[in-house]
DNA sequence: AATGAATGAGCATTCATTCAT
DNA sequence: CATGAATGAATGCTCATTCAT
């Protein structure tokens, strides 16, 4: 072990994660993720999440320049994770139709258990998507999620299981908008129509019931009339 | 006639809508709608909107007592004319498939005419519902909707166009998703994928695409396969 | 005296001058004066001005937009006090040398009791006259002063006294120069040559000697020589 | 050739003046010079000096101690430039005449050459001179000027062309008045007065009248009247 | 001698809200 | 009902300066 990295190693453990650039950085984006996905852009205090942080408010103008900026990395560090998260996937090994069920439920349970991102982007379209459109990261994202989906379409279509119209990008907005709904929407669908859907039982029907949607739309026209 | 009435009558038709309080609750939440649908509950501010409005700060106070008030005011109000557009659709002398493609449309339409009370939702999502809850309207808004459906939903039962499990919730939340989504994450989602879905051409594409998917997503199982 | 100036009247005699727009402008204004004239623009401190107002920041913003807004108000005020006292001269009664012996004397004098001004002025020349030049004062100032010195000249050339090409334009500049530096330089020139000319004994050695000057330079040339 | 200044040599050849604590400091005062005199001491920012500089912040702390430290300094560098051209000037072999004309007009230029120095000693008289009389350079400043311009007027005044009640520190004083004022007030006496004696035109006008002036004001009486 | 990281006190400014008339 | 004036508690942000290596 080199001797600056034990000093470091040394500090870490006495001092925290202080004098580590990195980890100053990460402490901070996670704690504004949070602050910001629970009240807003304009809503968020740049004094509360400071003092949620292990370090001061004004290490977050030194790295992040202003609360717009700590907002724009936190965005994009959210949207990266995501975009990890969906590498991970492996649909290849699949038959075409498991492979688009097992997408559909990966998203809904990804989409379920991060609200956090759900949240971020309801804010970021809130404000007309002006902060990602500035950001870097917008890019990257654009193909893989297409592209994936894009040949597990092409294998079904081939082997006739899916009709041969089927759009990759339509197929995703569908899948986007069903399981993005599902969060995002869930407080005031709950207050009109009861919480029947928000409780477990109910996720695990409506789960059923979007991969059932998502598939029947993908079925050649012959197969149905 | 009476004096009093007289009087107003006369200030009516010299100062405008002034000195009548309907017309002037009516201006201020017809530009706090705007402002809030605009900034989000945080990002408006109390100043702009009695600015944009013919009146004065003075009389936001008097009227709604505060800023979450006349959020919840503004909220309340573009609940109500949303209700009051579904009220006038008449499914009743259509066939089921009919009727239910015309619903689809109607909603898809409707959501893509007014972002502005799609975006009022989205932010009090954000706000976990809770200026919703506190309102009156919340009642009102739950019987129509699913009912309407739900007997659209029942005459396609019987005579077997629809299948037999078809959930009048369920495919209303569906409706809801596809509909909802398309106007609340454009921002996000043309950034990303391209803006292709959401000009003109894209939308047709897109409307159908929607109405098929909820059609098929009802017909009987033994359709399919 | 009509009943509402006699409740402002009971107000401020109670209250003081509170409620009473002009009176807190100027309260503003006068102390803003003083702070920017001590430690210039971006010496002064918003708060420290409000401190020692009778009212608090909170107005300076309502009544003045930002701190620049204060100076350049600040400025204007001080400006236009000058060019008052300046109106008050008379000139026109007395004979050339005369007149233009007590313009020199009022203007040192005038220069030596307000050194706020000329620090204000000086500050001004600092920021390169930016806040000057969007002020809407500016215009009134350029007529007076060389106009009223032109007419002595005039006066003065036509009887011989005063040599035919003298200028009102660069002995306002003149008398400018003398009587700005003998304030604006004070401190330094003292520090570095002894503060004799700075003492009452030797202010009235300079203003003498400035007077003098002032009046040799606009002699007749046959006359020197 | 020692080793160290081998070492020295090897590393300025190098990163340029790097390791070189005279020139590092030069840099930083001649940075710091620009940056005071364009906003003042307590407009300027030592993060930007420091970064318009070829070293970094922590150096200026290094060498100078603190801002006001800094800008003592280069107030000092100023002083000493100053007064190093004016050892330069060689009058002694001129005629009385000629010689106080060309102090008058080397003053002028050198003023009108050196605007930022003229800036400093503005911003320093803003500053009651406090950070002139802690330096150093105070005692060497005196001296020089009034000597120079005293032995000329001895001998104008011996030869008969000067008065002789000539005093050398009332002339030096209008000297500067004159020639300061010409850079100081340019900015604010353009805007109200127009910028003709600004122009280069102009320029030339106001020094021959500021010879003039000066020349005028050292006759003998007797010459005048 | 040198550098990126860190700091806390302070600064200009804004906001929702209430007062006085 | 209506309106300009007034308020205090925040809020985002900056600055000179020091620490750790």
């Amino acid at each position: 072990m080199h001797d600056t990295l034990k000093r470091r190693a040394d500090r870490d453990s006495r001092a925290g994660w202080k004098q580590n650039p990195e980890a100053v950085q990460a402490n901070i984006l996670r704690v504004a993720r949070e602050e910001f996905a629970k009240n807003g852009l304009s809503g968020a205090r740049v004094a509360e999440i400071a003092a949620r942080t292990e370090t001061s408010k004004r290490m977050i103008y030194y790295y992040f320049g202003d609360k717009a900026g700590l907002y724009r990395h936190a965005l994009e560090a959210a949207y990266r994770e995501v975009r990890a998260g969906e590498e991970e996937l492996d649909l290849e090994g699949l038959a075409p139709e498991a492979a688009l069920k097992k997408l559909v439920e990966f998203t809904f349970d990804h989409h379920h258990r991060n609200p956090e991102f759900i949240r971020l982007v309801m804010i970021e379209n809130i404000h007309h998507g002006s902060y990602l459109s500035q950001s870097q990261v917008i890019g990257d994202l654009n193909s893989g999620a297409i592209e994936h989906l894009g040949r597990v379409l092409d294998r079904g279509r081939r082997s006739g299981v899916f009709r041969p119209d089927a759009d990759p990008l339509l197929v995703h907005w569908q899948i986007s908008a069903l399981t993005f709904f599902n969060v995002s929407n869930d407080a005031t669908f709950s207050l009109i129509f009861g919480d029947g859907l928000s409780k477990p039982e109910g996720q695990k029907r409506l789960r059923r019931w979007v991969v059932d949607t998502v598939l029947r739309s993908v079925l050649p026209a012959s197969e149905i009339r």
